[in-house]
DNA sequence: ACGCGCTTGGAGAGCGTTTTCCCATCGTGT
DNA sequence: ACACGATGGGAAAACGCTCTCCAAGCGCGT
């Protein structure tokens, strides 16, 4: 079977016996069409096993029905074995799952781009030309131009995570300060007297607001200091803050953890030195990972709807394309605490 | 700012005063034009900031310069919010971060699939007309028709992991059977008397192997029979088999676990039950996956390399591309033994 | 009968490329 | 000088589709 020449608008329009324009009407929906050449058109269709050709149809339609995945990977480029740790992070899966779950159903294709230092201009352009019709743009270093770059250029954007520098560009976002506050707010509960912090890295918007939410929330709690490390968001830089921590405040009783992950790494090294979890200390994390189902005991955390975040910023970009002229907007989503068995 | 046309090579053509030929030519590198000529057209280009329209040009080329990863959902329809549970599995980002290192430098895109249990025919009618030049099928369910559709359409297409039934397409697999006679090889050198084994879901190929290269080589070591209890790949149902085993063969001092998430569950178990590892029992588990890091103890297990399959894969695909009249091929990727605390 | 609006369907002009011809122009061997 | 093969560049034909005209047909009021 060589691959022959597939049927054409042209070849429909003969065996049904009619003109392209109207085979292309029926195609599209678009009424006014005899409902017996309706009829004719769609054996037609059939019979010749027609499929549009996409490129054609967007060439002049100006739509590729296509959306873009933006990553950055100028902060992963050559230490690991190329990017595997951003993308075997359930961030991105999680991502992947709740843009699909709103692109599916209307036949939206997802395209990944992934933009380094460099490619920002090149981005652009290719996103001004065919690549697609708007972008999902996400995780972004600290003081990426790209956000500034699709404002100015007019491309249907929708940044998951707020931008560092305020920018014209919609976006939806978590309130971290708020789940912080969560966090605070259970372990005030807990009767807590010396709780203690594992931060994530500074250069990250999300962790800073985590760490000034939390800290605000304790001091209405009447905390005024909170003794803080700072991790990186791994299991291992949990575990040494951890170490860290209960080295310079062997009396602590409590542990606000700004991610899962890191809270796995906490969590272990209390059990090593013999805290029992959460009778002596109680500890909360952030995200609602699969990384708290599997801790032990299960981590009583702060859930981060990553998921419908990125539904809702497909849906924000889909509307945008729809309508061009909209306004920017912002979504920001409220975390709820899931409470477990360790605070 | 408006929306604006974009400037196209007629007007870059204008600009360089050439005509669009030539300035086609220059920017596909063709030889034979003036060293002279060719410095004017691309000052022309950077003047105009001109970026050729990628669907014009996949128009008459018939290329799309991008691939589609196709992942099958069939498996997976409504019960979760959407997918997430294979989305969010390292599984899915492993392949895509494999993809990708080979597919980025080429400047090829990546487009998400997905097919569930209907859409097949759209799915190679998308393929054979506009979407991509091929596809790499990732994850199908056991008899899946995908493969021969793809295979009788010659579409070049490469599968992750072996059909159930044979087919003429190419692809990429691990020996299972290998790794699990690893795995097996290490628990007989660490002198165990009783092992046992946790096997995954019965309907994937891949888990089937592994139980059968297990069962293979230990009776190479003398074990006739290997007591065993089947979960479905999750850390849950690994707690599960765990019990149950546990319960029926107290005296087992060896597990086997078909993969890292049920492992990190008979780890616990096996804990809780105080057994003490890898001194009482030990465990082996396969993939190497990051929750193979996070157990404690750290989890000695087979690794997988997905990532290299995955590159692989996207390496099989594009010669392919080049060469359509290329033989249909398959890889069979040998994995490691990790050494790490529990065997 | 005639004209007028309304519905249908066809012809054809693009959309932005690549690529096939084909015509200059030039250097070379006789 | 003249013919002749290279070689560089332009005109224009696709590629497969959408969509804007226009013409034809039809029912209605005058």
């Amino acid at each position: 079977m060589q691959s022959q020449r597939l049927p054409t608008l042209e070849d429909v329009a003969r065996v049904a016996g009619v003109s392209r324009a109207t085979v292309s009407r029926v195609i599209n929906g678009i009424r006014n069409v005899d409902p017996q050449l309706h009829e004719q058109v769609w054996t037609a269709v059939d019979q010749t096993g027609y499929v549009p050709n996409k490129m054609a149809r967007s060439l002049v339609t100006r739509r590729t029905g296509t959306v873009a995945l933006v990553v950055s990977d100028s902060e992963t480029h050559d230490d690991d074995p190329f990017m595997s740790r951003f993308f075997s992070d359930p961030y991105f899966g999680r991502v992947v799952g709740g843009l699909m779950s709103v692109l599916r159903p209307l036949g939206v294709q997802l395209a990944l781009q992934m933009v380094g230092a460099d490619g920002h201009k090149r981005l652009v352009g290719d996103l001004r030309n065919g690549q697609a019709d708007g972008a999902v743009v996400l995780s972004l270093p600290a003081h990426d131009p790209l956000p500034g770059l699709l404002a100015e250029s007019n491309i249907p954007a929708v940044l998951i995570g707020r931008p560092a520098e305020p920018v014209p560009i919609s976006y939806v976002d978590l309130d971290n300060e708020g789940g912080a506050a969560l966090a605070a707010d259970r372990l005030a509960e807990r009767g807590c007297r010396r709780p203690v912090m594992i931060s994530g890295p500074p250069e990250v918007p999300a962790s800073v607001d985590r760490v000034s939410g939390f800290r605000r929330a304790m001091a209405r709690h009447g905390h005024a200091w909170i003794p803080a490390e700072t991790g990186n968001f791994t299991q291992d830089s949990g575990e040494r803050s951890m170490r860290a921590l209960l080295a310079a405040h062997p009396a602590l009783d409590a542990v606000f953890v700004a991610n899962d992950l890191m809270a796995l790494g906490a969590l272990l090294v209390l059990h090593d030195a013999g805290r029992r979890i959460p009778d002596d200390v109680v500890v909360v994390g952030f995200d609602d990972s699969s990384a708290a189902l599997s801790a032990r005991p299960a981590l009583t955390t702060v859930r981060h709807p990553l998921e419908d975040m990125a539904a809702e910023a497909a849906r924000m970009l889909l509307s945008r394309l729809d309508d061009p002229d909209a306004r920017v907007t912002s979504v920001i989503f409220e975390p709820t605490l899931v409470e477990r068995h360790t605070a």
